[in-house]
DNA sequence: GCGGTAATTTTGATTAGTCAAAATGTGGAA
DNA sequence: TTCCACATTTTGACTAATCAAAATTACCGC
């Protein structure tokens, strides 16, 4: 049984759920947050996860929440693998902007071939990072881990690079194309301000951007 | 609401089903080889067309058959022109090989975005045919005419282009191939034989094959 | 320990798509 | 005309995925 659009969903959920609150090897997601995630009512969550359950792709503990076990772990991989070479094959080869690629890469995430992953990835140089910076898992589903400093933790006035920005929402990634604060461009913090709830940044041609605490923590650095 | 995967398949299949035997505007395709088209039960395609008939997009008499109405012509002209841009892209910038490229179209094509297929289109510089020489309907949904002449039918002796190979089957299309017969090639039928059941084919460097009428009737040409 | 609140699970129903097998209609041969 | 073979439709049932709302459970503060 090939697993369908929807289980694959579920299992990407749990996957990027889990690692967002980057953890142990097993957090447990809790049933709510896979809903709001997957955007369906709480009752299906439960009531797929227990489906998965059964399949051996999750273990789950209810009242307590779900874990992706071994085999679940590689699928979601898979899945979130052919995510993010689609959304780079897009933002190269097929002159996408990186606010756009997201919505297409969700869809055709679930059809492409092993073989056009492959050739895509070939073709792009078997890349480590999405447009986002965001990590692609290899062939096995193994992801080279990535030391993780964002805007509120790392060291001021010191030249830092920006390695990933932690957000998928269109005007959000606009922002910080027009204020050159994608991946790669280097930049530095100069002050944070807990009263104001602001971050204050000094980037490219020495131009200054005040921005929010809330925003400053999805932009990893190096 | 958008049509779903089964919907557009539905569609597609009546497309491709009534132009088949080429004839006027609105030839009715019979319940039964539109299952066997779409690989189902006869009576799930008389369930389904009843609910495609509700929406409007066919035209259904009891008994006789189904036909596409404008709206529903148009939806599956789509459906088809994003099957084959997908598959002449393939080939082209993908490097996929002729008789590679139909199951990844036949998923592709029902999550492909405007968008994307535009971007491919735009990229193969907006062509007629994809590469099994099949007419690819506009963004409009209206195909060019190509006047039909098969093996069959052209004149004797006479040198001609091939067009055109009507048959998915990829061990035909490898054989096909093998033997410089696909389309942009220039040949000559050199003899016809009822009693074989044969056509011989004067293809690349004076080469000699010979064919059955079943294979030669799948070779248009000009 | 005792409530109360919020998260979670259960229950009952719905929709899309499908099949097998029974019932029915159609058109041609006699 | 009548009848039969075959195509088609109908019927009853099933699976995957979903929701709303009712029932249950966990946990926290007192
Ligand atoms: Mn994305
Ligand atoms: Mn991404
Ligand atoms: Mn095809
Ligand atoms: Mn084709």
């Amino acid at each position: 049984m090939l697993p369908s659009s929807t289980v694959e969903n579920y299992l990407k959920a749990i996957y990027l759920g889990s690692s967002a609150a980057q953890t142990q090897p097993q957090r447990l997601l809790p049933m709510g947050q896979l809903a709001s995630a997957l955007g369906v009512a709480p009752g299906t969550a439960t009531t797929m996860v227990k489906t998965l359950a059964e399949s051996g792709l999750v273990k789950y503990e209810p009242y307590a929440g779900v874990a992706l076990t071994a085999a679940g772990q590689k699928l979601a991989a898979m899945v979130v693998r052919r995510h993010r070479v689609i959304e780079l094959f897009l933002v190269r080869v097929m002159g996408y902007g990186w606010d756009e690629v997201h919505d297409e890469a969700e869809q055709l995430e679930h059809v492409v071939s092993n073989r056009l992953i492959d050739r895509m990835d070939e073709m792009l140089g078997r890349p480590e990072v999405d447009p986002h910076g965001d990590p692609i898992p290899d062939a096995r589903g193994v992801v080279k881990p990535q030391q993780a400093q964002s805007l509120l933790t790392c060291p001021l006035n010191t030249r830092v690079t920006i390695t990933r920005v932690i957000d998928q929402d269109k005007s959000f990634l606009r922002f910080i194309e027009s204020h050159h604060l994608k991946p790669g461009e280097s930049i530095e913090v100069e002050e944070r301000d807990a009263a104001s709830d602001s971050v204050r940044v000094r980037g490219k041609d020495d131009q200054r951007v005040t921005i929010g605490t809330r925003a400053a923590s999805k932009l990893l650095v190096q």
